[in-house]
DNA sequence: TTGATATTAGACCGCTCGTCTATTAAAAAC
DNA sequence: GTTTTTAATAGACGAGCGGTCTAATATCAA
């Protein structure tokens, strides 16, 4: 008696009920999480398409080659976080910006307790593979730090006009050095298991915001 | 007209001269140089054999595994940044702790130049890569930022009973802050291939230590 | 009805990776 | 000085990868 691996006939499927939504944007997805996880060169095709339940033929209809899928991982991700800190740095329920960057902070610590820690950075995690990476990613990822730097940068300036930090602090520098800490204590997290590192940072971010 | 490409007898070569100088610790550094490059997961043991001229079925006499590798890869690096920093905090010449700190940062800040910031921190690349990675790794690598970590703090708390630090300072906290922002500083900088990330972490590490 | 297009199945190729086996030299044992 | 053991190497090997291709099948527009 043989196992019948239900045969998938081959073209394209027959449309039953959810018209099998969006494969590209399913394997997006789990690009994500993959890449998240292990990175970019750890990644594999076929692996990606497994989680999905789709077939590696399809891979290569919706994209063009791996570089250009991990491209497009890269900017989504970037315009994905990008969005979630407008949403909360432009959240007018909250009257002092520090709050506003500290809500998205919560949002963002919120997100790696879901994935229990395993999952760290995109962009910090691509960043450690630079050697290895196609060599055009590197001003994308550059460009994705530089956009949220200036994101939170533009932030800590309308607190301080707001009165919520000194007027000599230099805003610009005090968003550079919250991404490379905030990139340092997420790697840390993920290695550990557990948020301890990303609070630790946080509180020291702030602290060192005020008195100076 | 045949080349002939030097045919390596098989089987272990004569000595001649020199009697190749410790072929396993050519391969031990070679390791470092491209796991800091490119991570674990990217680095091939043929890449690396390659690069000290060592044929490939050396390699299995030197090592039990890649995995086997990569494990005495990060307990050397550990104990080769461990005594760096022994070395700068120890020293004499200084009175001052917190300018033995310094001095080891000059030296890490002076090791990312010389590889023209092109190579990371070991400890921190594989940590990225966690879930591709064997998990005994974990463990190995955490124990290093343990002791790095530890050595931090000692120093921290030889400066405040120096008076350096105002007594409240929580130097084990401190400690921890360092190791984490300092991670991401070594990342930052190698993607964006230059010391600036350093300088401001160092800068507002420093800033934070003195006033609260 | 016909043709064009979207989407899939899965074979295939070239390459690299990690491991293993066979081979040879040196060193130790007898 | 012969034999045995160990050190060190060369290269074969199988598995898996990324990427491509052909063939198959459905949908949609003309």
């Amino acid at each position: 008696m043989e196992i019948q691996p239900l045969p998938r006939r081959r073209g394209r499927p027959p449309r039953q009920g959810e018209p099998r939504q969006d494969t590209r944007e399913q394997l997006l997805r789990a690009g994500v999480a993959s890449l998240t996880e292990k990175g970019f060169v750890a990644t594999g095709i076929d692996e990606v398409l497994r989680s999905v339940g789709v077939p590696k033929g399809s891979f290569y209809h919706y994209f063009a080659s791996k570089e250009a899928f991990g491209a497009e991982l890269i900017d989504r991700y970037g315009a994905y976080f990008a969005k979630k800190l407008e949403r909360h740095l432009a959240d007018e329920t909250l009257p002092a910006h520090l709050d506003r960057l500290r809500a998205f902070i919560a949002d963002a610590q919120a997100g790696m307790a879901r994935h229990d820690y395993r999952r760290g950075c995109l962009i910090g995690n691509l960043g450690q593979e630079t050697g290895a990476l196609p060599a055009a990613y590197s001003n994308r990822l550059n460009a994705v730090f530089a956009d949220w730097q200036a994101r939170v940068a533009a932030c800590l300036k309308r607190a301080q006009a707001n009165g919520e930090i000194a007027a000599q602090v230099d805003c610009e520098r005090q968003a550079a050095f919250f991404w490379i800490g905030w990139e340092g204590a997420v790697l840390r997290a993920k290695l550990e298991r557990r948020p301890r590192p990303l609070e630790i940072f946080v509180e020291a971010f702030f602290a060192g915001l005020q008195q100076r």
